[in-house]
DNA sequence: TACATTCATATTGTCAACAATATTTAAAAT
DNA sequence: ATTTTAAATATTGTTGACAATATGAATGTA
């Protein structure tokens, strides 16, 4: 594995681990989506003072976890078919680009890791076909392993720092609704094999496309949700 | 011209206030790369207490103009020549993806606009075939239309609260360097006519074309200036 | 009853002092 | 003279109190 790619993990300060805590307790829905947040109740329940708890809130802000408005307050985002429709685009734009970028870069060792990456997704969604919730942290970590190689400091960091944490509170708030992998799973194929082929060109179309048609399927399913209610 | 395509300005609490003043003077070298920033030097300096200061100097370091490490301090970034390649790549990715959006979205009245601004242009550099480095400012504006009339809010945030900025401070950096203006005035127009010709393929290829192509200009420039010192 | 205005309350923004950590300086040992 | 260690200094992180602003309740008026 490289190194270079993450970030180094500071966790040191007080208002740091309380932004990594409230980052996940809102992705994970434990504070759920469009709730006020107030600075004096929040900082009480993690036991600190405002001051470190309001560093954490603009960070949170700066990754669009959460809406600040002035002398009013701040609250957690909203989830809707909008948000997730640009969220969608900007990584059909970004993703594209990256594949395009490690296609060039990578070595040959980590074409060989991703074949086995999606030989291991293979045989867990043969061995589970019913269950395939689990599975889809898989899809992220394929995508997670090609951007990572793109040799982009800027990009790996705004895919992982912000687009990414937006996609898992996606996830998670459609995490009943079961979906059907295997095409999935062939377009990552698709994709390996055209970096393996070291074609570029391809290689952003195809991970463009296969994000699109993601965000197809998603689209239907929550104007399919928006009626039931 | 729309609204709602730039977000609100707050400048209401001294925290935002001080936050776009640092960061205008970072962009404009006011305070040079590479400098170290005391909290305390600072807040005296803008006559404010450490606390707005320090929510300031997070938000800086969200749109990436300072670097922060804790206990130790934060630092003013130097843009060397990795960076720069990461903002003209990340331009490409993303203003590329905007033309595209855009192309289909925009309603002939802007593309109109685009054509009285492009004019303009023209006469601007007729008249005062000496001095380009106005012209530059020029660039800027013309790239901004197009990509706030992309209707993704994520896009045109990230263009214009971070890519941009950094970019300004480029365009600060080599300031004193004259560019031919004229094959950029000429690669706008066929973008223009891409757009009006309601063809967002080649309008992404173009814009793509158009950002590669300055950076290998810039790239040129930035190694020689190396190779003198 | 509906609406506007005023006052009380709660929340956010700011400050200055204190604690914890890093950096620098000076002394000591090899 | 060079490296190590230890103390002193400076800087960052944290806290609780105070000021400014917004929110909501109560009162009065049409």
């Amino acid at each position: 594995m490289n190194v270079n790619v993450l970030q180094p993990i500071k966790q040191d300060t007080l208002s740091e681990h309380v932004f990594q805590q409230i980052k996940e307790d809102i992705i994970t829905g434990v504070i759920p989506q469009g709730q006020k947040i107030g600075e004096t109740d929040l900082a009480k329940s993690y036991d600190i003072s405002r001051g470190p708890l309001r560093e954490a809130l603009h960070k949170l802000e700066s990754i669009q976890l959460v809406d600040r408005r002035p002398h009013s307050g701040t609250r957690v985002i909203t989830l809707d078919c909008a948000m997730m429709r640009d969220v969608y685009q900007m990584r059909e734009a970004m993703e594209g680009f990256a594949v395009r970028l490690a296609c060039v870069a990578m070595p040959q060792s980590d074409i060989d890791n991703l074949y086995r990456l999606l030989e291991k997704h293979e045989a867990t969604i043969k061995q589970s076909d019913g269950k395939q919730y689990f599975q889809k942290e898989g899809d992220l970590d394929f995508h997670y392993y090609i951007f990572s190689k793109c040799q982009n400091q800027w990009l790996i960091n705004y895919l992982n720092d912000k687009l990414y944490q937006v996609l898992r509170m996606c996830r998670h708030r459609t995490s009943q609704i079961p979906f059907r992998v295997e095409p999935a799973l062939h377009d990552h194929y698709a994709i390996v094999n055209a970096i393996n082929d070291r074609d570029p060109e391809l290689a952003e179309i195809l991970m463009r496309r296969h994000i699109s048609g993601a965000w197809k399927i998603l689209e239907n399913l929550l104007n399919q949700e928006e009626i039931k209610e």
